[in-house]
DNA sequence: GAGTGGTCTAGACCACGCA
DNA sequence: GCGTGGTCTAGACCACTCT
């Protein structure tokens, strides 16, 4: 028995408190209460009034200082796909808008592959699917997803229209991301992502290869991107 | 009065660890003791050693598994500059050389800048130095920093050849790096970046700007990179 | 069922920033 | 001196994995 929907005090401050920042309650360079306050007011106690500050820390919207407080940061402007921090999903502020270019489909791995594979994800296949994602309508970035094919029922026949993929497995499958790995390189754009990307060929683009780890033992999602720089950086914190 | 030399259990812990693993004592996929197990041998409590453990996860050397353990991981092959993530200096595995290209000097800010600085850093010019990086002997990345000329003294005579410029300043100025944040784009090599990493002019390089929080008020270092990732790429776990 | 990591409580003392 | 965040103790219960 799955036990479904319970979600940890510090996850619950964490949302709490990043939606305030978000939507201005506590403005740019101004303290969030102490954590003191913060215990008293959410009727929790400092160790995870912490957690919760942490990983606000780690994913770029306040910042700390002993003796003084919890600075509010204004939420970085470029796409913040560095991160994915586990606690929410940091991707831009929502004006991200995502195009299906093939719906998912089981197919076997590439070989080789980026990253070493085990025994039961390298012989189960893969789910495929790409899409491209837009900010203010042009095309920014582009990324081949896979994720092996173990226990994932009617995956490839869901609709994924502006939904994140993200979302989808973890409300149908609870799957949620753990962490990752990821490597960075520049290319020039080949023929195929220039076009897609609507950028001359030959350009720099961005290319990361990634593995996400879940909570479920054996099951990681591989992600490939190209990513247009030109008027978007990519952003992170640590 | 500085208290010197004061390092907290649970960064001991992670160093003791993390050298235990990069030296084999703990091999690639075995399990690490149990966390009751380290509380017991180091006498500690549980919050202490779990902090050192989210250390390790977070610069990559272990991954947990509820129920399981945590996992020994690989150390990464690639640069680890995605990181610095607080405890280690997590750059690469040490066979890293520098070239000292400009040595310090009292500069003022190039105007505009990435990004905002405060009134302070602003009148107190900055330390300026360019430092090439090899791998194998072969150059791999170029990078300026630049620190606000607060309360350094005799900073820019210091001799750097070898040294860490993180290192110089935890030794000599008891300043810690606590965070930071950074952008990225990919860009065409100019001709003197090209000249520099040895690659044709126009090549695709990665060009990372970032800000470094020390522990210091309004003491930030600001760094800028260029990084031929025709070799090599930017390796970074979340 | 036994052992593991995940979460949480209820305290404590210290170092730092500010008035 | 006071309030802040930084570190730490000594317990507790739960969810997950393996046997």
């Amino acid at each position: 028995m799955t036990d479904g929907n319970k979600i940890p005090q510090y996850k619950k401050l964490y949302e709490i408190l990043r939606k305030h920042i978000l939507s201005g309650t506590y403005s740019e360079g101004s303290l969030l209460p102490s954590e003191n306050e913060l215990c008293a007011v959410h009727g929790l106690t400092r160790p995870t009034v912490r957690q919760a500050l942490d990983a606000l820390v780690r994913d770029g919207f306040i910042q700390k200082k002993q003796g003084k407080g919890s600075i509010v940061r204004k939420p970085p402007q470029d796409i913040g796909i560095l991160s994915i921090s586990g606690t929410a999903s940091a991707i831009g502020r929502g004006y991200l808008k995502t195009q299906i270019l093939q719906k998912p489909s089981i197919q076997p791995w590439p070989q080789p592959f980026t990253f070493d594979l085990s025994e039961i994800e390298l012989v189960s296949g893969c789910i495929y699917m790409e899409r491209l994602r837009f900010v203010d309508d042009q095309p920014v970035f582009y990324d081949i997803n896979r994720i092996p094919n173990i226990n994932l029922p009617r995956f490839s026949s869901r609709s994924f229209e502006n939904k994140s993929l993200f979302e989808i497995l973890r409300n149908q499958y609870q799957i949620e991301i753990k962490g990752g790995e990821q490597k960075l390189k520049a290319i020039k754009a080949s023929r195929q992502i220039s076009s897609l990307l609507n950028i001359p060929e030959g350009e720099p683009v961005l290319y990361i290869e990634r593995k996400l780890y879940t909570n479920r033992e054996e099951l990681n999602i591989y992600s490939t991107i190209y990513f247009n720089s030109e008027k978007h950086s990519i952003y992170g914190n640590f």
